[in-house]
DNA sequence: GTCTATACTCTGATAGAC
DNA sequence: GTCTATCAGAGTATAGAC
């Protein structure tokens, strides 16, 4: 492959994922696609030979970012306390840059639920170590006990649903856009807290 | 309208909430809803003029059941606990019945924002109040100080979160479909434990 | 590699008979 | 109210020139 073919087909899978992130699937035309990269219809299949092929390359590429980071930290030797606190402020900052990828992803997971294990399975994620230093550090008595799959559900739900149901969040407390990122931002310290608060003796 | 159109009508509007919530707006076909409901594509325009039409008096529909429940509840005298543990429940409850039905907001909201506020405008439901009780029992030594924006989000968060994300959720804990069951029948006590340990003094 | 032009398919919507 | 048949438009994909 030239350069500028290389340079095209970058510019073609950028422009592909702000449009299936903000469309999905179904809705993403294209000819938007192809517009926002500035080049033709036919040379994204010339590229990617059909729409499905080209959602996939997306998909993978954005579905081999979700986990690494977070893999990584849940392995590190960090106390548990300290490990919620990096989780929490490494998941946001992830998110606020990315602020539509969830909903994207929930999307995907819903209405095409078979295309999604291909890139998944596992990911890597290894919550039995996490269980594990719960229990170690219950047994010294610095925690209360809990299990695993709750608390690493309820951190990461926290943590996404602001920015999954935004317009509801935001309706129904009757913030402004500047009031929400605001409140986007308070939820640092707020889910940290609340987590900790909950797991102390 | 007769009888008849009226069973066709409701048949219609059952299918199409079907065929929506699964497939999305993009994706449904009303070929499909028509299929499902027994009838040909020219009766749904007969009846709903257009797909738009028919969304819109789906999602209306599904919209008008989403808070009702949730306001009564907040609004009602119990104490800030029993709140809290019958809010889970009856929460958790209703989306055991409609496991979909959040996925299918969240995907409205993300691909169609602007047709949303005119189905929401604040729903009725008024935060206000909960944050007094809070104060309330804050000030008698009956719980810790929390912002209502926080906690309100934070249950609802944790209560919906396994049924969007249900397919990485059973993947990173490698559950089967009845273990799956049996996790989220188990979050019912872990999440108003989590809430109720995070909130004592 | 990139373009224009076009073929083909799918789908929402309508016409008109009963 | 319900049906069959059909249209019109949109959208993916391809052919072929440069």
């Amino acid at each position: 492959m030239t350069i500028a073919g290389e340079h095209t087909e970058n510019q073609i899978l950028t422009s592909a994922r702000d449009v299936f992130i903000a469309k999905g699937y179904e809705g993403a035309r294209m000819q938007e696609i192809a517009d926002r990269a500035g080049i033709n219809k036919a040379l994204l299949h010339y590229y990617f030979r059909s729409k499905e092929n080209l959602f996939d390359a997306v998909f993978s590429e954005v579905a081999s970012h979700l986990f690494p980071a977070m893999k990584q930290l849940l392995e590190s030797d960090l106390g548990l306390k300290e490990k919620i606190t990096f989780f929490v402020k490494i998941y946001l900052k992830a998110l606020n840059e990315n602020p539509y990828i969830p909903a994207f992803v929930i999307n995907t997971l819903n209405t095409n639920p078979d295309g999604f294990l291909k890139y998944i399975k596992k990911a890597g994620v290894n919550p039995l170590l996490l269980q594990k230093q719960i229990e170690d550090e219950a047994g010294r008595g610095l925690i209360r006990a809990v299990k695993a799959e709750h608390l690493l559900v309820n951190i990461i739900a926290m943590c996404i649903f602001p920015f999954v149901a935004r317009p509801i969040v935001q309706n129904i407390f009757e913030m402004n856009d500047e009031e929400y990122r605001f409140y986007l931002e308070s939820r640092e310290t707020e889910i940290i807290d609340f987590v900790l608060k909950s797991i102390r003796l």
